[in-house]
DNA sequence: GCGGGCTAAAGTGCATTCACTTTTACCTTC
DNA sequence: GAAGGTAAAAGTGAATGCACTTTAGCCCGC
């Protein structure tokens, strides 16, 4: 086969998932993993707008057969970076290099609705569960900090998500967080920003526990915005 | 390294489609009417929350192969309203029944900010296009006026998905629509309903050419807001 | 009667295959 | 030498095949 390498897997939050996250949607490996390879290649600008994605010709860089590249492919299409027309090649839809910062500002319009609805929807005990996350991740700066503090803005958003009470919301948010999680890989945040970043979860956490919807979509478009000006600078049209 | 060169086509509004609306994403037929017949079933609540849907049992009874039923199927999974673990049969998501509500609460948060930034973003062309649309539909309520106007609706609100600059935000639209022509087929609107719809688009379009985002905002507000109300009642948890 | 394995049926994931469409390259024609 | 036509190459959409996993029925021991 032609190009077999490491196959840098993330494998986030390993089975368990403890919040409510359910965590399924995602496919079995091979086409997950196809999905995510092609979508990386994207975002880092590899594969330009406007380039072709042949089936064929993916499965053999891959080494896969076309099957599982046909059905990521649909899904890049359904996601709506890359187009199609019947009998024709996908295309990277052009501007695709500014996906990730789209993305963002799609979390913007999300993110802190759902706080608003997690705060008067999420059971006690999911709050105090993250909350307990969020003494596991704990003070001391050592080695593992920065790993565990974005291991748990993962758990915490998602678990927003999860208790929002509107499955297509759940999801949207969901998707743009699997981008998120690309962005990480990437280019990884200063210490500073996740500092930052941790800190603002415990205000929303707050927010939640006194089951402020307000407050709680406050505190979550500031920190947003704040991620914002921190992060990687791409180019915008 | 094998990677195809951009190439660089653009090939945006290809021939018809009137609007900005590219329109392509669509998958050729097979698979997107599979998808659709399963979708059209689970908000029927023929397929209730927790069905198993076997591929092979859904290829038999669509008379297709298994192969686009797994691909849309797949599709279902990455919209969240359908679940999987590897292995196992995929499931209807537990809830699914009020997905059309939640998919309306949803374009509540997308819809406002997208008409805000497409009245900013809008080329006045295109506005014009909208206003001959509109005008095109007239205020003669004759036998097709409905149907007219459920048309400009249509191109109405993804006119303005396209030209809010933010592609995730046009695809999650775009989504929501997708929906929403379903709960078409499931219930027409009432005439009135259609009227007062018509007028607000009238009222949109007309903050969209003063190129004013607030208001273009509040008034995309109002109508999804009317529309909700007028909306078929469906069970709500 | 009833729980615990064992086996066959059904189902999934992926590869392969085939018919049809689009692209490409070449060859003719002017 | 450029335009146009044609046939091979490459690509897509969908069906089928195959190895492996899960489910369901059955029998057995208790």
């Amino acid at each position: 086969m032609l190009t077999e390498e490491p196959h840098a897997q993330l494998e986030l939050p390993a089975a368990t998932e403890p919040i409510g996250g359910v965590h399924d949607d995602a496919n079995s490996s091979l086409v997950e993993d196809v999905y995510h390879r092609i979508l990386m290649r994207i975002v880092r600008g590899e594969l330009a707008g406007g380039s072709e994605l042949k089936s064929t010709r993916l499965s053999q860089e891959l080494g896969v057969s076309r099957t599982p590249v046909v059905q990521a492919l649909s899904r890049l299409i359904a996601d709506g970076i890359v187009t199609q027309r019947p009998n024709m090649r996908a295309v990277v839809r052009p501007g695709a290099e500014n996906w990730l910062v789209e993305i963002h500002e799609l979390r913007l319009l999300l993110e802190p609705p759902a706080a608003a609805k997690a705060a008067k929807l999420m059971p006690t005990e999911a709050i105090d569960q993250l909350q307990q996350a969020a003494v596991a991740v704990g003070p001391e700066q050592d080695a593992g900090w920065g790993m565990r503090a974005r291991e748990f803005d993962f758990q915490f958003h998602l678990a927003i998500a999860d208790h929002a009470g509107n499955q297509p919301l759940r999801s949207a948010i969901y998707k743009c967080w699997e981008y998120k999680r690309m962005s990480y890989e990437l280019a990884a945040d200063r210490m500073e920003s996740i500092n930052r970043g941790y800190r603002e979860h415990l205000a929303i956490l707050e927010a939640l526990r006194e089951r402020d919807p307000a407050t709680a979509a406050a505190a979550m478009e500031l920190h947003l915005r704040h991620a914002s000006s921190w992060r990687p600078e791409r180019r915008i049209v």
